[in-house]
Order: structure tokens, then sequence, then C-alpha cells
DNA sequence: TTTTGAGTTGTTCGA
DNA sequence: GTCGAACAACTCAAA
């Protein structure tokens, strides 16, 4: 019997895995294989962030087959000639995969579908990592969603998500395994310097911290999510997006679960809890429909905005200097874990595009490198939100102040104290706006402004004026 | 076809 | 100190 070939791609698990459950129940031997493509056109490759999750993950992934007596062949090159040219060296009837809905990667799977049904290979894609397949949710006249609350609507009215399927029993090993690169000679892992201290820490990659995450979302989080997601300085969101980013849990899986755990008491969590996830599905049904998302703005007028070209503040912001202590808390919270709190993201992205007016796609390629839950639809969707460009987007008179969502969602601080450490001795009612601290009370707290600690770069109360007569040229000009 | 209600996440000002 | 209105106008989705 000639073997079959399951690509993982963004789906790194063996519980509801469509792909791999339909090619092991053809009996058939099966010979999982990931490829890393770092120069399909158009791909946008991983950041440094991802890379070190996507190693952790393969390592985890290789652990889980072998328990099945199966292994994890690995490759590297364009994806499409790779996977073809292993299927003949193989001698593989078929190839099962779960689709990916990046523009580049659903080009990718049409190479890949004409070059192997040259050979007589074919090429069998299940649907990837979303709730519904995103064709399948129109409006009434047939028409994409562009507003989220509709599309809920739509997605609810739809049935729920199907019932996860378990991971195979056994899979069949081929008489002869392939040859496989070594996992270890793809420089995942970040050395010379190993920033990665902070990642590992606070993560554990794979299908199993990712099913541990999601237990223990459960178990304390979710009852009160509604209101503790806001807040950055308690653990209050469920730190899922990396997991569900690299499939080593379904969003299926997700929803099932946290629908079983409330246990038809519904409370305010498990709604909450159901909508973010259908956040990501909508991301991806703007990007499926829309694959210019990521680079250009998704309202054509804001590509006349006055943007500004200012490499100072770029880097200021990226390196968390930026003098306020919000604002640098979420970006040394990114740089050292590879993650931000969500709140955090919004307050950093509104400072990013309204307060310096740098153009959104600096923040996204920023994000794109260091988030270990870089996700090129839930990236690019965000933040043209936030920029007021996007579809069902932020009203362009919604400038966060970076002052007061510091004091409302980290009331004690506890959150500035723990990333902008330099700042841990203020008092709350400072912590948030050092500028106005008394003399003595910076002194105290062993704090300089310009020397331990920068000043503000920009006066917010200026910035949001400016921004106003920027966004307002935008649409008069319209 | 036309109409109508609604639209994730906010801030500021003045009564 | 609290509270409601203003901040624009537009586009979408559905009736």
């Amino acid at each position: 019997m000639k073997p079959v070939i399951v690509w993982f791609r963004q789906d790194l698990r063996l519980s509801d895995q469509r792909a791999l459950a339909a090619a092991a129940a053809t009996g058939a031997p099966v010979i999982p294989l990931y490829i890393l493509d770092d120069v399909s056109p158009g791909a946008w490759a991983m950041g440094g962030a991802s890379r070190w999750w996507l190693g952790k993950s393969l390592a985890a992934l290789a652990q889980s087959l072998s328990a099945l007596g199966s292994r994890l062949i690995l490759r590297r090159g364009e994806a499409a000639a790779t996977l073809c040219g292993f299927a003949r060296e193989t001698g593989a009837d078929a190839v099962y995969t779960q689709a990916a809905y990046e523009p580049w990667a659903s080009a990718l799977e049409t190479r890949a579908h004409n070059a192997l049904g040259s050979h007589g290979i074919a090429l069998k894609r299940y649907p990837g990592a979303v709730l519904k397949r995103t064709d399948t949710l129109r409006t009434q006249a047939g028409e994409p969603f562009k507003v989220y609350t509709p599309f809920w609507r739509a997605l609810l009215a739809s049935g729920p998500p199907a019932l996860p399927e378990p991971a195979p029993g056994r899979l069949v090993a081929p008489k002869a395994w392939p040859r496989s690169e070594r996992l270890a000679s793809w420089g995942l892992q970040p050395h010379k310097p190993d920033w990665s201290g902070g990642m590992a820490a606070e993560w554990q990659p794979g299908e199993d911290g990712a099913k541990a995450r999601l237990e223990q979302f459960l178990e304390t989080r979710l009852s009160a999510y509604h209101d503790d997601r806001n807040r950055p300085d308690k653990p209050g969101t469920s730190r899922l997006s990396p997991h569900l980013h690299f499939g080593e849990i379904s969003p299926a899986q997700c929803w099932h679960a946290a629908v079983i755990r409330a246990g038809g008491t519904a409370g305010t969590g498990l709604e909450t809890f159901l909508k973010e996830l259908a956040w990501r599905d909508f991301a991806v049904h703007l990007l499926v429909h829309w694959p210019t998302l990521p680079e250009a703005p998704f309202k054509p007028a804001y590509a006349r905005f006055p943007w500004a070209d200012d490499a100072a503040g770029l880097t200021a912001w990226q390196r968390g200097r930026t003098g306020f202590p919000i604002v640098d808390a979420g970006m040394r919270e990114l740089w050292q874990t590879g993650y931000m709190h969500n709140r955090v993201r919004m307050i950093v992205a509104s400072f990013l595009v309204k307060d310096l007016l740098i153009p959104w796609q600096a923040g996204q390629a920023w994000f794109w490198d260091t988030l270990v839950d870089a996700d090129l639809a839930s990236n690019a969707a965000s933040w043209q939100w936030v920029a007021g460009c996007g579809a069902d987007a932020a009203p362009y008179f919604r400038i966060f102040n970076p002052v007061s969502q510091g004091m409302k969602f980290d009331p004690d601080g506890a959150y500035v104290r723990r990333f902008v450490p330099e700042l841990s001795l203020l008092p709350a009612d400072v912590i948030h706006a050092p500028w106005l601290a008394p003399r003595l009370v910076l002194d105290a707290a062993g704090v300089t402004l310009g020397e331990t600690y920068p000043c503000a770069i920009i006066d917010h109360g200026h910035a949001r004026t400016r921004a106003l007569a920027a966004l307002k040229a935008v649409t008069a000009a319209a």
C-alpha cells in the first residue's frame, strides 16, 4: 500500500486534526512532514519570536508523534516544489493538509495541487484554524461581511463549530523512513545573544502546553473574563493566542471546552470568550476577501494620510523608551516575553499611530517580528482598526490617553512596576505620569526624569489635537 | 430600491 | 465629583 503524507503547517497538533485523522483512516502508512518555507513568493517569513516558538512546537509535535510510533520529517525550501519532490521520493499517492488562509499560503496550495496533480498525486485539503469555513459566511446580499457584529450573528446562526475529533490511536509507519533534516540545524533558536529566556519562562509551546493553558483558563479565569480580560495587572486573559496561531489547539476545541465548562449557566464570561474566538475568524474572513489588508488601508481615503517620518520616535517606541509608563511597559513586555496584553496592545498602537503619526504598517512589522502569536490576519486587521482605516474601525476621534488608560486598567501600577522596574518605587497615583510627581516624590523613588527614565517624548494633549486635525483632513478630502 | 438602525475596546468639556 | 453630550459623517446589513 502506498503511503500518504500529512503536510503539517499551522496545525501542529494531533487532536482535532482533520487531515491527520483522514490520513490515518485510510489505513495506509502515514508520513508526517513539515516544510520550512522562507522563499515562497509573497510569503511573510516568520519573525524571530515566531521562529523560537516554531522550533519548540515542532520538537513537541515530533515527540508526540514518536509516542505513536511515528516520526516528523523536516524539510526546507519552496514548499510546493519540496512537497512534490518529497511525495515522489516516498512514492506517496496523496497529501493531506489543513488549509492556511494567508494569500501567499493559498497560492502555495494551488501550486502544490497543480504540481502534485501532474504526477497523479492528490492534495486533500481540509478546513484550517477557523471556527467556520471562511467562504460560508456571507451577508444576505451574498457579500463578505465588513462589520463584526453581523458577522458574529451569522456565525452563531450557522450553528456551533464542528465537534473536535480525537487524536488517532495509531499511525501505520512506512517500511522505511525518509531522510529528515535536523531541527537544530534550522537556526530557529536565538544564540549570540540568546534573548529567549523571558519567553521560555512564560510559555510552553506545543499541544500539551496549549491544553494546559486552556484548562487553566477555563478553571480560573473564564467566569471573570468579561471584566478581567482588560486588566494587564491580572492574569485575566486566556493567553491562548500563540497556541491558536500555530494550531496546537483548534478554536473549535476552545469553543466546545468553554461551552461545556460554563455548563449552561451562561455567565458573561462565556459569550465574551466565544466572541473573541470569533474575532480571529473575522480577521481571516477579511484577509481572505481583501488580500491586501496587510499592506494597504482598507479605507482608501487613508492613503492620503499625512504620516510622519519619525525614525527616532519609532525607535523609542520599539525599545519602550517613550516616557509614557504604560506604553513602555507594554513594549518591554513584548520584547521580553514575545507577548503583550491585549488592552496594552491597543494603547501602544494608538500611541504610535495617533500620537507619533507613524504609519500603522511600521507597528505591524514590529509586532510581526516580536510577537510569538504574530498572525497575518489578526495583526493586519487589528492595526488597521486602531489606525481608523480598517473594517469596522474605531472612530477617528478615539485616541487613547496613555495616562488615563494606565490609571483605569493598571490602577495600582503593578503592571508598570513589573516591566519598568526603574519606576517601581513610585506611588500609584503618579506612576502613570511621573512628570507630574513632585520632586521630593521622584527623589524618594530614585527617579530622575531624563536620566533614570526618559522624559515623555511628546505632549499627549498637543499630539491629540494634531491627530484630530490630520484625521479630519483625510475624511474631508474624501 | 429605499430606508433605517447600528456600529469592540474613548476622551473631553461643561453643566 | 458625576454625568451626558459632543466629537462626523459614513457605511454596512437587513428590512
